[in-house]
DNA sequence: CACATACTTAGGCATGTGCCTAAGTATCAT
DNA sequence: ATGATACTTAGGCACATGCCTAAGTATGTG
């Protein structure tokens, strides 16, 4: 998953995703790539289970795996510093303490 | 940097990393990897900034560069769909409701 | 049915990555 | 000074990765 996630085009796949779905050829157009080029990503992403994606007829819609990129930011909270661990409780402490926003 | 945590010694490295700093050959000991090898993926560490090192006499101490993986763990946060997006707040609304722990 | 559209498959090439062995270099210990 | 220790540098090999073009296949459209 994080050699998916290694490579640029894919990040920002990922990005233009996290906004919402789109099919292939949207995915593709913002990329001076050719078509094979980006589909063979896009399988990288679904291989990681990054996204998902449904063929309609002719069309291919790809969407962000709700949940996918949990692990890794589960993973990422776990190898910080104890320092930056401290930081993360403050925060919840500041969470706890002003309750000004929502 | 995502290309160097994607390797699974790498990986591994950081994640003794995270217990404590510690010197090259301690590093190295869990591998079985020639020395050279192990190094090279020392060095990619310390290239994408995740580690940094320093060397005393002829023993290399390395360890984890504080805050390093923050920018990932955020930009992870923000490719995250609505759905986990709400699920955050509600995990900051918890803390503020039951203040149980510290 | 003929043709455009939206991918898909196949094959190939250049470069990158991970690993190795062999041979340094710079301390530290005796 | 002699040898051990702890890396370091150099060079090489096998396979993975990212990109391409060319040629499908499947599905709408007139």
């Amino acid at each position: 998953m994080l050699r998916a996630l290694a490579d640029p085009t894919r990040r920002a796949v990922v990005e233009r995703l996290a906004r919402s779905p789109a099919v292939v050829s949207e995915i593709a157009a913002p990329f001076s790539m050719a078509l094979p080029s980006l589909m063979q990503h896009l399988r990288v992403l679904e291989d990681a289970g990054v996204v998902t994606s449904e063929k309609h007829g002719r069309v291919r819609t790809v969407s962000l795996r709700p949940g996918a990129l949990d692990v890794l930011h589960l993973w990422l909270g776990e190898q910080r510093t104890p320092a930056e661990q401290h930081a993360d409780r403050l925060g919840i402490h500041l969470a706890r303490t002003s309750p000004k926003e929502s």
